[in-house]
DNA sequence: TCCCTTCTGTAACGAACGTTACATGATTTC
DNA sequence: GAAATCATGTAACGTTCGTTACAGAAGGGA
């Protein structure tokens, strides 16, 4: 799996394996019981997991420091970041009836595991979204008087892209805060209370889209935030946040359950005002004809 | 309510759920995030997690009092049984703290809907493509010496700019073509036999992304259409078309599974030539690094 | 607009934590 | 068998944690 991270970054485990032989009795004892229940023996307090293994706290302290670390708490952070790797990674175990014309062909493989673990990517995060956040940031885009401001970063600049365009047919005052960072100041001079920024982040967090964002907080603008499962720093600022999968086990990450989750808004907000969205449209068709053709 | 003593515990995952309606905005925003990260966000400590979702500290432990629990401690207690429970089993994985009940919120219909739309259409449309095709596609963009041109429609521009960042990183002379459709004639100048153009296209086909592929076609460009399964005008012209599924029986169609497929294809485009790609990213983000900091 | 209710953050408290210095006990070595 | 070395536990320290009381802010209704 994450080959290059583990050439930098050996496991907790094989930190322990390693320094084996240096280990004296009591440490064993407690090395024996971090990988006979790995890691959630590690995530414990010091004194409970000394005490577990029949030791006192300074030799669990010790035992950190010889294999390597500063302190426990830097170990148990390892550990986490370890735990939270392997807990999402079984989704590629996950089975359906495989289409017969995949079978055999290199490309037939990578468009399986693309559908699956896109997939369940999105199952998992809308069936972990609650119905009435979802309402609230509903109502927020459909009731507001203001305008709605949309942001993404690198990647995410597909989203604002495809929500903006979906929300302009859907209410007046939409605007994307587009081109280069520099430049978002200027909409930045506008946004206030009665604003709402609708803002993708996911991970590699972008400093100029957090900036803009806390920018726009402090101007009392709604924040909703589009961002993955180990939340942006934006949500810090946000009145609603949705959290969603977004990796594949693949090189780059997906934004397949972020689209979903997007267009499962924009259906809220057009089904939440429905003959304001249905008279627009008639009247964008009206303007969309050629004066004469 | 909780008169008596459940047989097996609910899980955390439960409680939430059931206490979902009596939560606050700030307590909700704690909910999406431990659900978002399920278990791990709850084992953090009360500051590092009220911080990371922008609430207090004593919000936190409100929020952990109301849906059921003495102290802080006593959930993440919970949490981690559940884990290690998990853990010990991966066999079972019954025990994901999914399914939630949306049932009897009108949005929860929606996102329970929108979910098996999606999944639906992503699983029927990767599992109809041609393998083969698939490969070739990978080849053309891979390997192709001229330069790779993307262009979207309306809604699909999204998919187009999502397009156009991926493939930047991995290969040079990638070119998007945006704007008015008017200025679209400039790019069609210096499209040749060598060049490669990516388009999207789907129902309400646009007829300047037709013409504009035409166009392309004629001067030998070879073209990569991406559409839905009545496939564009387009495809007359395409070497490689993709259909995929639209349609979600909601009022706005989906460009889940085109983004599925997209990733497919860049995800193959980057096996295609690794240390190409790996070479390429490195060299970006030493560019990208600030010249002092 | 005002008032009332509800929600939320600030500040302070005690408890538990990780950590350290030091003394005790065990083991080895001459 | 005594001394030296190593391993381990005890006790005390400062820090951070979870917790609570209270005051201010926000929101909703008349």
């Amino acid at each position: 799996m994450d080959a290059k991270q583990q050439a930098t970054k050996p496991t907790v485990a094989e930190q322990i394996t390693q320094k084996a032989d240096t280990l004296t009795a009591s440490e064993r004892k407690l090395a024996q019981a971090l990988l006979g229940n790995y890691p959630m023996a590690g995530l414990e307090t010091v004194a409970t997991f000394a005490e577990r293994c029949g030791v006192s706290a300074p030799t669990v302290l010790r035992f950190a420091s010889k294999i390597g670390f500063d302190s426990y708490p830097d170990m148990q952070a390892r550990l986490r970041g370890e735990l939270e790797a392997r807990l999402q990674s079984p989704l590629t175990r996950s089975s359906l009836p495989r289409s017969r014309n995949h079978s055999g062909h290199p490309m037939g493989e990578l468009l399986h595991e693309m559908a699956e673990a896109t997939t369940s990517n999105i199952r998992t995060s809308l069936a972990n979204i609650n119905p009435a956040e979802l309402q609230s940031a509903i109502e927020l885009i459909g009731d507001c008087k203001g305008s709605v401001y949309i942001l993404g970063g690198r990647f995410t600049s597909a989203l604002a892209v495809y929500a903006y365009e979906h929300l302009r047919t859907m209410r007046s005052h939409v605007r994307r805060v587009s081109g280069q960072s520099a430049k978002w100041a200027e909409d930045l001079l506008d946004i206030g209370k009665r604003d709402v920024l609708l803002v993708f982040d996911v991970r590699r967090y972008q400093a100029d889209v957090i900036a803009f964002a806390e920018a726009a907080s402090k101007q009392d603008a709604k924040i909703i935030l589009f961002t993955d499962q180990w939340l942006s720093p934006i949500a810090q600022f946000a009145r609603h946040v949705f959290p969603v999968r977004i990796e594949t086990g693949t090189t780059w990450d997906s934004s397949a359950a972020s689209m979903v989750m997007l267009e499962t808004l924009l259906e809220g907000v057009g089904q939440h005002n429905p003959e304001q969205v249905r008279a627009r449209i008639k009247h964008l068709e009206i303007l969309r004809r050629p004066p004469q053709s």
